[in-house]
DNA sequence: AATATTGCCAACCGCATGGCG
DNA sequence: TCGCCATGCGGTTGGCAATAT
């Protein structure tokens, strides 16, 4: 037996809503607030299921939207929030102030897409549509990723961070990966690259040492996971990347403005 | 003017997730 | 631990408007 719908579908309203059940979720909804949406429907005297009235109610009736085109820095925030996270709408919408995540994935597959498409440019793995997609990372020959951390504990680096002021935002190092990582270019906040992996926050590389970093690295949508990595510094001292479940940290990171623990990266993996 | 096609977006649907008893 | 329930999420669809033929 499945599950039983979320309601029952007989004598409900389906379709565009009308003024008056617009006017009538509205009134509801600021004398009593969000929520229950279950049962919302019966007590605003709509005949509508929870769940459409949540949608209508989150999509199109919130005050808070804003209304109109997207705006080019929008555009350009949404093709850089996507090649970090992927079809993960409602986490893009998050950082899009009165856009919704229905809005966002619309705009995406109507205009956007088109636009990455016209440039040469894969809207799913925003590579060029003719580049290889998947690095061979045993390769020998220098990479250049971008490693971006999301914190806000920067010990040692807070008069650097005010010099340049950002001392709580991204914190982006460019590094050039060899078979050995031995040079490490430190950046302050650059243009999100295309190329993307996520680590916890920052540190230098002898705390890094000292706990077992867990990298999740995302190629472009895709997330590459692999085996611990160790690997040697200049200093001698070995770093263990990769696949170190972190889990029993307390430690809860602002990622992307929404505080979440480290584990909570997994959820990010692209489908 | 009539019809076909295309683009857009609000709304729906089914599944996933998390909380709770 | 399990099952139920409410809610959230992302993919898909339906219908309207604009544009092309």
């Amino acid at each position: 037996m499945g599950r039983s719908p979320c309601c029952e579908k007989e004598h409900m309203n389906k379709g565009a809503w009308t003024k008056e059940e617009d006017e009538r979720l509205v009134s509801y909804i600021k004398s009593h607030g969000e929520g229950c949406w279950r049962s919302l429907p019966r007590a605003a005297g709509l005949l509508r299921c929870g769940k459409s009235c949540r949608l209508r109610w989150i999509n199109y009736l919130r005050p808070d939207l804003k209304r109109g085109n997207f705006t080019h820095d929008e555009d350009e925030l949404i093709i850089k929030l996507h090649s970090l996270l992927g079809n993960k709408w409602s986490l893009i919408a998050a950082r899009l102030p009165g856009r919704t995540d229905n809005e966002i994935k619309n705009y995406w597959n109507t205009h956007i897409k088109r636009k990455l498409l016209s440039k040469g440019i894969d809207p799913a793995t925003h590579k060029g549509i003719n580049e290889v997609k998947i690095p061979d990372l045993k390769k020998t020959e220098d990479q250049i990723v971008k490693d971006i951390s999301f914190g806000s504990r920067f010990e040692g680096k807070e008069e650097y961070m005010e010099q340049k002021g950002n001392k709580n935002g991204l914190v982006c190092k460019e590094e050039r990966v060899e078979y050995y990582p031995v040079f490490v270019e430190e950046k302050i906040c650059p243009d999100l690259n295309l190329e993307l992996r996520i680590s916890p926050p920052w540190q230098n590389q002898r705390e890094r040492s000292s706990y077992t970093a867990s990298r999740f690295y995302m190629e472009n949508g895709m997330e590459c996971s692999s085996d611990t990595t160790k690997c040697q510094t200049e200093d001698g001292s070995s770093i263990s990347y990769s696949s170190i479940d972190i889990s029993s940290s307390s430690l809860g990171y602002d990622f992307l403005g929404l505080k979440t623990r480290v584990l909570d990266f997994r959820s990010l993996e692209m489908k």
